[in-house]
DNA sequence: CCGCTATATAACTGCATACTTAAATAGGCA
DNA sequence: TGCCTATTTAAGTATGCAGTTATATAGCGG
């Protein structure tokens, strides 16, 4: 990461742009229950078919989903078992700030109970 | 990550916005040296100072760094050392897409070389 | 208080993208 | 071959954001 070229800082910052929209988020969350057809994940998602393949394809172009064509269907699956890890950084990082966030809403609490007290 | 609310969608969504951004990715790694003010991260990434400010309130807003007020200067760290985690999860991915690239490609060119020499 | 410097914010422009509907593409089956 | 269904792509719209310049805010030294 420290002499990184403009062009790889780009690259990277393509794949995290790729995991910066809620509903590639959601559908990644459900390809982790196994493979599933674009209809199937336009349902589940209320979108358009349109819509998600649209996302697929995003994903698929960083490679974090691959595609499997079956019958005109079109199945895609995790291609990237590293995604979970990075969300769950993520969110141990959120839920960290939202604990310190909780702990000074108490503290201030708990002087607002005492001034009030006096 | 399996049953997580659209709030909370939208919060990581918004986490890895803030990383989807090759200025911005600059200038975390810039920080990993040691803290930095305003004025010197914009000289080193050549944009304008607000443009780097706006940069930092997206970073700061999502804790991914923090502000020091000194005198005149404000004075940015990193905040969030899971950062670089995930940078480099996020490198090991897009090398690992690399290789393969790179042997399809080996394969391909002996293919050619072999049909050449028929 | 006044000017000086550093940072943040406002206003604007250009460009990217998330979504829609409509049209193009492709496989399965009569 | 021709229809039907699933997916992709095109076209259009609305919103968001990266960058700029210009303005506002705040600390420091006279």
């Amino acid at each position: 990461m420290e002499g990184l070229t403009p062009d790889a800082l780009q690259q990277v910052a393509a794949y995290f742009t790729a995991l910066s929209e809620p509903t590639r988020l959601q559908i990644l969350t459900l390809l982790r229950d196994g493979e599933r057809n674009v209809g199937e994940l336009a349902e589940l998602c209320d979108y358009t078919s349109a819509n998600i393949s649209r996302h697929l394809s995003v994903l698929s172009k960083n490679g974090l989903v691959a595609k499997d064509n079956r019958g005109t269907s079109v199945f895609y699956r995790i291609a990237d078992e590293s995604v979970f890890a990075l969300c769950d950084l993520v969110c141990g990082s959120i839920l960290r700030q939202l604990e310190e966030k909780a702990q000074t809403h108490k503290s201030f609490a708990k002087t607002a109970k005492l001034s009030q007290k006096k």
